[in-house]
DNA sequence: CCTACCGATCGGTAGG
DNA sequence: CCTACCGATCGGTAGG
């Protein structure tokens, strides 16, 4: 019988992979918070307890903290929203459990790495970016099939008879409701505030509306969605 | 009969009001294109032909040219919806008239005013916010009405008879169809791009998609838009 | 992962 | 609006 090797923690994962991890979800804290560009790399060595020097020895430079942050969220919501369609079964069930989850991926606490990738998609390096839309795009993936059943059903989009829902109707759909969704990222406040200083840094306008992230899905669906032309 | 003031351009406006429309014009171009974090003062001086120190002569500092970036944008925003509106009679003529004009101040060129409030918000002090904001809600306001009546009319939103249109929901319907078109930020291409070396700076996903903005703008109104009870 | 450090850049200013 | 400049900060590295 070997002895177990010796730095691992909890799941048996070894030491500097929880380290990189915790880089990576101080660094969404921050970059959500502030920015990527008024990140600072003390910033995020300060916030796991390392020295300004040490983010370098997990990675190469601030930018690939930044594509790491951006791979966390797509592969969350890729894993979440598979999950959540397998308990779908309904039509209009998938299109809720897709639109809740994405809510989930966008405003739960700690999961702040789709809003970086949505706010700080312009400080990635164009290598970085094509690899992560590959990743995106099979988010983005999960959602046609659903779009494209809704369209045909006459339950989303113009329900005019004439031409029976082009792929390219479908991709703006998509497109449209996705960004309809994305940008509560910038209006919508969680119910439940941690005890923070409380600055106005919220946008323009908006007072918050009280819903939690169920009731904000529910009217986004009914929002979109035509009732069942019974 | 009295000599005119010296140093006059065309419309009777004075010299330095020029000067600073040209860093406001200069820097909108720059801080959509780079970011404000990204944008140097030095970049924003050699636009307009000028020494790193010298725009410092027109504004405070450079939040403040930011803050007149985004006042900018509202103001053109305002007058423009203000005189689409007029010329509209129905409900859907102002529904269109409103989204047509969005995506105008949002795309057109030379009008990147709004995709800098929408992009660079965070980058603004506190106190330029609240500005801002009065600025912002006087545009957002334009919207209520129209929305209103298509939601009581049944055109937009969930089409249940029970409760008649909420001022709540109505809110919450401006927030999604704004949100939507205010995304096409991250996706649209517009159409006649520039000879410009095209570098991979679009958003993930998205191809473009060949469509001018009154294409755009008719797909999104007849997306949200349900057809007319007949 | 720390210590010690560097080169570059940046917003902003004085003084004309 | 220019010249000349400064203090501060920042990403990143060498060497252990």
């Amino acid at each position: 019988m070997h002895l177990a090797p010796a730095a691992r923690s909890p799941q048996d994962v070894p030491e500097e992979v929880n380290r990189r991890q915790a880089l990576i979800r101080e660094s969404a804290r921050l970059f959500r918070e502030k920015g990527y560009d008024a990140t600072t790399v003390r910033d995020i060595a300060g916030a796991v307890g390392m020295r300004s020097g040490s983010p370098f020895y997990h990675f190469k430079n601030k930018q690939e903290i930044l594509k790491a942050v951006m791979e966390e969220g797509l592969h969350q919501g890729y894993e979440r929203s598979v999950a959540a369609l397998a308990q779908a079964s309904t039509l209009q069930q998938r299109f809720r459990a897709l639109v809740r989850t994405h809510y989930g991926i966008l405003h739960d606490e700690g999961s702040e790495f789709i809003a970086v990738l949505l706010y700080d998609w312009r400080s990635l390096p164009p290598e970085y970016k094509q690899e992560i839309i590959k990743v995106k795009d099979r988010y983005d993936a999960l959602w046609q099939p659903t779009l494209q059943d809704l369209m045909q059903a006459g339950l989303l989009g113009a329900n005019s008879a004439h031409d029976p829902a082009a792929a390219d109707d479908v991709k703006v759909a998509r497109l449209l409701v996705m960004g309809a969704i994305n940008f509560t990222a910038t209006w919508y406040k969680q119910q439940i505030e941690k005890t923070q200083p409380t600055q106005p840094k919220g946008h323009p306008t908006v007072a918050a509306l009280r819903m939690d992230l169920d009731a904000l899905a529910d009217r986004t669906v009914r929002f979109f969605m035509r009732t069942d032309p019974a």
